[in-house]
DNA sequence: GAACATTCCGTACGGCGTACGGTACACCGT
DNA sequence: ACGGTGTACCGTACGCCGTACGGAATGTTC
């Protein structure tokens, strides 16, 4: 199923979760940390769609239930997955000009994404407002500040970028994650389909897919997603360069 | 579960499903095609969490098992339905300059998503090479023809442009669905989360998050997606005209 | 009419999230 | 030391899910 998150239920509680406003421990040592952290271990290693408060509680060595006693739900259990890893990414001083600021704040977010890929699997709208949220959009808009640029801009300019970050994160990762969760390298798998696609391919019918196509598998293993990636970066850096300059 | 495709199936039946190689339609009138429509209808209105085999069945006045007949599974199914709605994309003629093209290229795909806004939940990675897909692709790189661009480049572009609109589409789809999901519009969200975000947020610590985050939230109710996605797109298209004029 | 192929589907299994209600523990006042 | 009380824990159960399996129903072919 597609990843809900942001659970149905009271959104004060939700907060106080998030801002860990009491985080006690059981007595079975259990807390929301330890659940939180189990979670995103689960998710890390098997993906979103292996994560279940079975298999949380399971390696708690812990009733699947008694989760219920720490966390309302396991949409709020996402939620406060979420904000636990955007509390990793690293924030280094910001050095040097805006434009090696941004590119910086573009790349961990790219590592971000390349370490927790079910991040790209749940939804951003209306997102859990927890501190690291809130602690990482203050750092990123950071790299824009000092451009002359209005806060409205720095804003729309910053979410440009993460709206990039995101998509091409999402063809990069899942590139790279394909060949382990399928057992089948990029090269067998196309082993398997250019033969049955050549029985129904018209190259008349598609003449501009098929040379692109075939130049492109030519000059990078099927895909190079690090490569689209850098080259689409850089342009969309140009533009913004472009944009401040005319301010 | 996220959304798993590419069942793990036999590659050549999926390869003719998808061809549609031999598409009968049974005693009850069932076929692949109308399996198909009846899954994209559900998961277009309830979203792709509510997309079932039982629920699929039921639409089409028939017990699930008998949908095996025709799928070997859920995961094909939501291939052949990826197919399916990747063929509605409006293609007409392509006039004008190279920008126009590949901005109309970049609305269509906007379009689509809005339309099917659970296209961005399940993976591109290794997607089901149906005849559609494989339109689409002839004629979205048909945008950067003639630009001087090699085949790699034009490519790589493309990709970059898509991988922006994904990424900005799945900001903008959220935000516009999040009223009807929740029943709650973004105001009165915001009226909900303010308060109780004030009690912990410290405007110090975040200073600017907190200058910004007004800034932005009083232009524009809370978030103008479409703007953003303007902007963004504008920038990354001055990003490649440049790039396009120094060849 | 018989033989066969194919379509349809009832039942069942192991998984899921979680409502509900019971049990057992930790801590308190005495 | 002991009884009382709040809370942490969790067994069971319900209604969902995808789908394996085997049988029933319906053509189709001689």
């Amino acid at each position: 199923m597609a990843v809900e998150h942001t659970g149905t239920g009271d959104p004060a509680r939700s907060m106080a979760l998030l801002w860990r406003a009491a985080d006690r421990e059981g007595r079975t040592g259990l807390s929301v940390d330890k659940i939180v952290a189990t979670a995103v271990e689960i998710a890390d290693g098997d993906g979103i769609t292996a994560l279940s408060m079975r298999r949380v509680a399971e390696r708690l060595g812990v009733g699947a239930m008694s989760l219920y006693t720490y966390v309302p739900g396991k949409g709020e259990l996402v939620d406060l997955m979420i904000d636990q890893v955007l509390g990793e990414t690293e924030r280094p001083e910001q050095a040097g000009d805006w434009r090696a600021r941004l590119e910086q704040v573009a790349r961990s977010n790219l590592a971000l994404y390349r370490r927790h890929p079910w991040l790209l699997q749940v939804g951003t709208a209306r997102p859990p407002m927890g501190p690291n949220l809130i602690a990482k959009y203050d750092y990123e808009l950071g790299a824009l500040t000092g451009t002359g640029l209005s806060d409205v801009e720095i804003d729309t300019a910053l979410t440009s970028v993460l709206a990039y970050v995101s998509g091409a994160a999402q063809t990069a990762v899942e590139a790279a994650q394909a060949p382990d969760r399928s057992g089948m390298t990029d090269d067998a798998w196309w082993a398997v389909q250019a033969p049955l696609l050549e029985k129904v391919f018209d190259p008349q019918r598609f003449p501009v897919a098929a040379r692109v196509g075939a130049a492109a598998g030519e000059a990078y293993g099927l895909v190079d997603a690090d490569h689209a990636f850098e080259f689409g970066l850089q342009r969309l850096l140009d533009g913004i360069e472009a944009f401040i300059a005319k301010r």
